[in-house]
DNA sequence: AATATAATGTTTAATTAATAAACAAAACCA
DNA sequence: TGGTTTTGTTTATTAATTAAACATTATATT
């Protein structure tokens, strides 16, 4: 039986056709001769393959540019054109949908608002809805689908794409890849929201392709999605990255995972409203869950009111607090906060990131930067770096 | 300027024969028709790999074994003599030496316990020494030496070899790969100790290969060595795997990091031995680190008595909750504790199982392998495994 | 203005390593 | 003894890179 561990003559171009065009996406115009001496490939390969690429048009020649002397190079570019991308984010209370060209550039925007309690069956059948929605406005482009990303809150079996069990929705088991792939024929990516986040902001954060990175989405729940050493870690099943669950608190509630004082259960959303609560901020009634008030907490913070703000930075410096063992862990360049309560805690940045330095080692400090994430799109952004990056490792499909 | 990011004919030659190695290293002993069909190459192709690492001494032929039917195979093998390989362990009371062929089989092994206190510089010119002795006695035997490793329990920067902290030694910045491959003109790696553990019990532990581990070594400090699909967390300079400093305990003593119930300062040898002479146990004068009083804890133990087992097993269950948030982050298929304490542990096994497995989610606890080590050998193991590896990823040197 | 210089991209021949197919060698079976 | 099967080698073919030569088009120099 073969293990794919062996190499021929078609892995090697497959290979420097996969190089070229990340020089393209790094450095977004370049000559053939540029990338021949970027890789270290000479002229004539560089415009063999090329060729190749120009056919399957997922490159395209743009202008000629001339140096100090010498004739001028044809500059190429990835052709924005050569397809579409669709990337869902589903979570709780809504669902969010981007249609963008190869080049991400968007094309369509959805956010679609959920019934409270929605049921899974009802949930993806709203998705897929607006998925085949988004597939016509790409062939009416003329823009072939290259891949649908779906983000999730819960996790994910990595092997066969099954919504495994989401601890806030409560969903178990199902085969969300392989039914959508049935239904759309095109390659489908489930993957968990933190991991999605985490691909975003790798990609397209503050420090794109920053090889070690701590993302914590904080929302109803608690994820992290981190980057070691340049990759993403997925653990056996694709579960890595449950964090909330670390001890955190002296006199802490009990979690719904039967231990007393997680982390999560001191600075998630349900946690920072019933703070909130409990000091006697008037909030007005949701109809669903949590996710309904957070513009009400957001709106009562930016008006300045004092109590409000004060739980604020309790729950700050305390997120700042619980991130610090994980530095000391994983030694990253750099670590985002965001998720759905990521504009609130934008609020207080300053607390979260002295809580956070104050509790790290110096020589893990050194060089570290803590960032804030106030958007919403991460998870969207990294399913198109996803589908993105599926096209690019395997530019030249078999037909 | 190229950075490397292409592929060449060489490359693939280079690849091929890599993978035939290792068909050999886990197969044992194969004829080329059966790395061939394995590997889904072609006889011819084999053979003439198989001809140049022959040819490099790194593979020999044995003996004809007939299969059914049809001419029978010439079987061939991994050469052990093909040089011999180094692992050093440095530690606060002792250097650990083991010489090995290629083959892993030992040839010399020395232990050489420190004076109390004892300098870096005094420490390294030891080790170096013995390092002269080893490579004698395999020239001796006409083995050239493929490559020195060393473990430290301390942060060792992965760029450059050099001891950046040793949190309970004290050495700091000390330019150790540098120098020695000055010196002894031989590949040199150098690696913290519970990374290099993790890599031995990687390779040579219970499950071989598995693809998510967590190691923890337990002695005077606490580190961590983590395999996630199948690599090693390296983190940005090396330095991953600091744990021990996530908040666990209530009423924790203050920590040589400034916070306050670390987890390292309840369950690391001091912290045993602080908690046995609490609760009245007598002890021999340690002249220097609480290693040496290490043996004369285990004696006891073994000896039935109440007290030691007592605070044995508290210490116990505090390592097994400890582990089970890491548990829930990497989602591995094994936890393996070891370290200087690992005999200690070994006898309260079944308690820091328990423990960790009550704190942990089933979907998470789900096939989980709890394995405590009482052998002190792992990351000597671990430090021959790189330098196989290095020797089998970079089978043709250049000269 | 004419010429030299320089850089880009293509063409051609040479090289390398894999594949496919044929073949010789060595076993077993009938 | 002849037929079959499997192994390992040999030979011709193929695919992809490289090196070198060349045509093209710009700037710089005289």
């Amino acid at each position: 039986m073969s293990n794919q561990q062996k190499y021929d003559r078609g892995d090697i171009r497959r290979l420097n056709a996969v190089s070229v065009l990340n020089q393209l996406r790094v450095h977004g115009s370049l000559s053939r001769a540029n990338i021949a001496s970027e890789l270290g490939l000479t002229r004539a390969t560089v415009s063999s393959i090329v060729a190749v690429l120009i056919e399957a048009s997922l490159v395209r020649e743009t202008e000629y540019v001339g140096g100090a002397a010498g004739r001028p190079g044809l500059l190429l570019e990835l052709n924005p054109n050569c397809g579409c991308m669709i990337a869902l984010e589903i979570d709780l209370d809504r669902i969010s949908l981007l249609l963008t060209n190869a080049g991400q550039e968007p094309l369509w925007r959805q956010n679609l608002q959920l019934e409270p309690e929605a049921s899974a069956d009802v949930t993806l059948a709203s998705a897929a809805e607006l998925v085949e929605q988004a597939l016509k406005r790409g062939l009416r482009q003329d823009l072939p689908c290259l891949g649908i990303s779906v983000a999730w809150a819960g996790l994910v079996n990595h092997a066969d794409g099954r919504l495994a069990y989401g601890p806030t929705s409560g969903w178990s088991d199902i085969p969300l890849k392989a039914d959508w792939e049935a239904r759309f024929e095109v390659p489908i990516t489930i993957q968990n929201e933190a991991h999605a986040a985490a691909i975003g902001m790798h990609h397209f954060g503050p420090r794109p392709g920053v090889r070690n990175l701590i993302y914590l989405s904080l929302g109803v729940g608690l994820g992290a999605g981190i980057y070691v050493d340049g990759s993403l870690l997925l653990g056996k099943h694709g579960y890595f990255g449950q964090v909330g669950h670390t001890h955190f608190a002296e006199n802490g509630i009990t979690c719904s995972c039967g231990k007393q004082g997680c982390w999560v259960t001191e600075i998630s959303l349900p946690a920072l409203i019933r703070k909130l609560v409990a000091t006697g901020v008037e909030l007005p009634e949701g109809n669903g869950s949590e996710l309904d008030v957070l513009e009400a907490v957001y709106q009562l913070a930016q008006a300045g009111d004092e109590r409000v703000l004060e739980v604020l930075n309790a729950v700050g410096r305390q997120i700042g607090q619980g991130a610090a063992p994980l530095v000391e862990s994983f030694n990253p360049s750099q670590v985002i906060f965001g998720g759905r309560m990521g504009k609130l805690i934008k609020l207080v940045e300053s607390d979260v990131r002295s809580a956070l330095l104050e509790q790290t080692l110096p020589y893990m400090a050194e060089d570290l930067e803590v960032v804030v994430n106030a958007s919403d799109d991460d998870s969207l952004l990294g399913g198109l770096a996803t589908v993105f990056d599926a096209t690019m490792t395997n530019p030249i499909r078999e037909v």
